[in-house]
DNA sequence: TCAAAATCGTTGGTCACATCAACGTTATAG
DNA sequence: CTATAACGTTGATGTGACCAACGATTTTGA
């Protein structure tokens, strides 16, 4: 996918740079920057033994309503199968519970353990870390009017990132029409 | 009875949707609308037998200068051992040529032949459309200042979209003149 | 009541793809 | 002339998503 990012280049020759018909064009510039922070984002939880698809898992897992395989996979989007791996390694290190549903012995009810939500926390500033430095070029306004921008085309094409409520107050940035 | 245990969905109902948390995330928006960008793309090129990257290979050997294979690798950052079966698949469609390099024997310049300008015609209409669908929700204004966005990012994460000149016409809107 | 079908978590296989190490050919350096 | 390096090519390796089973359990329906 990401076919590698930085590559040995030329000495003292200019950087090769991609066609400039690709750099205007926002989906490629979407493609480049998702593998890009999704890498970077690897490359930091790697840090902890853990992906970022653990952290998604812990996420879901601490909003409450206490799921069961088949909801956790359905939630995020993930492969049954895949999740079951990723489970075993949370429950290795410690951070999740598995145990049968009394009612229905087919399932398995996931539980956060202590360490778990200590875990949590950790994942959640370098989710926040990652993030800063990733936006590091725009000030707060633009970090605003850009996730607004992203949040419209998920909307459409990722279904399940729609936001319940729209409330951001005023939080919500215009989107900074004719500048003057 | 009946299975009714807490199913939050109901069929067909409102599916299951991320952690607010991930979808307030601008990265975690980038990661999910570059792959959706990216498998949409693929899709829509499959129908001629081809992919992306054959279109950013096309676009580059247009570009003018006749380029060798290790140069295209470089410029697009693709694996020497990957392009060799690009190149492959390019050459048998017919759309590019393959000659040996008389000054550098070990080297092939590859170039592109009418069928592949032609080829490259349809590629830039179908990524117009591709690029128009994806970005269907946001008006024109919303588009350049997202891409305007997602540029500076990409000029610090990936160096190679630097852009060097950076006139587009006066269209460009200027967020914030003050950087490096 | 009992057998067939469906569901859940799990396992293993397969497929696509990026990465890396070699090889033959050709050019360059000493 | 020999040794080293670059070029394109091939093949091996590893990874990760996807998909088809399987045992256990529950639900369905006759």
């Amino acid at each position: 996918m990401t076919i590698t990012d930085p590559r040995p280049e030329s000495p003292s020759g200019p950087v090769s740079r991609f066609p400039e018909e690709l750099v205007k064009s926002a989906t490629f510039l979407l493609k480049r920057l998702g593998f890009a922070a999704k890498e970077r984002a690897m490359k930091a939880y790697d840090d902890l033994g853990l992906h970022p698809y653990h952290h998604a898992i812990l996420l879901l897992l601490d909003e409450g309503s206490r799921e069961t395989q088949g909801s956790i996979a359905d939630s995020l989007g993930y492969d049954r199968g895949q999740l079951v791996g990723l489970l075993d390694e949370l429950e290795t290190h410690g951070l999740i519970e598995r145990r049968r549903d009394p009612n229905d012995r087919r399932r398995h009810l996931v539980q956060l353990t202590p360490d778990g939500k200590r875990m949590l926390r950790r994942l959640r500033a370098l989710a926040r870390q990652i993030e800063d430095e990733f936006l590091a070029p725009l000030d707060e306004e633009e970090r605003a009017n850009l996730h607004a921008l992203l949040l419209r085309l998920a909307e459409k094409h990722e279904p399940s990132c729609a936001l319940g409520s729209p409330e951001l107050g005023g939080a919500v940035p215009k989107i900074t029409p004719g500048r003057s």
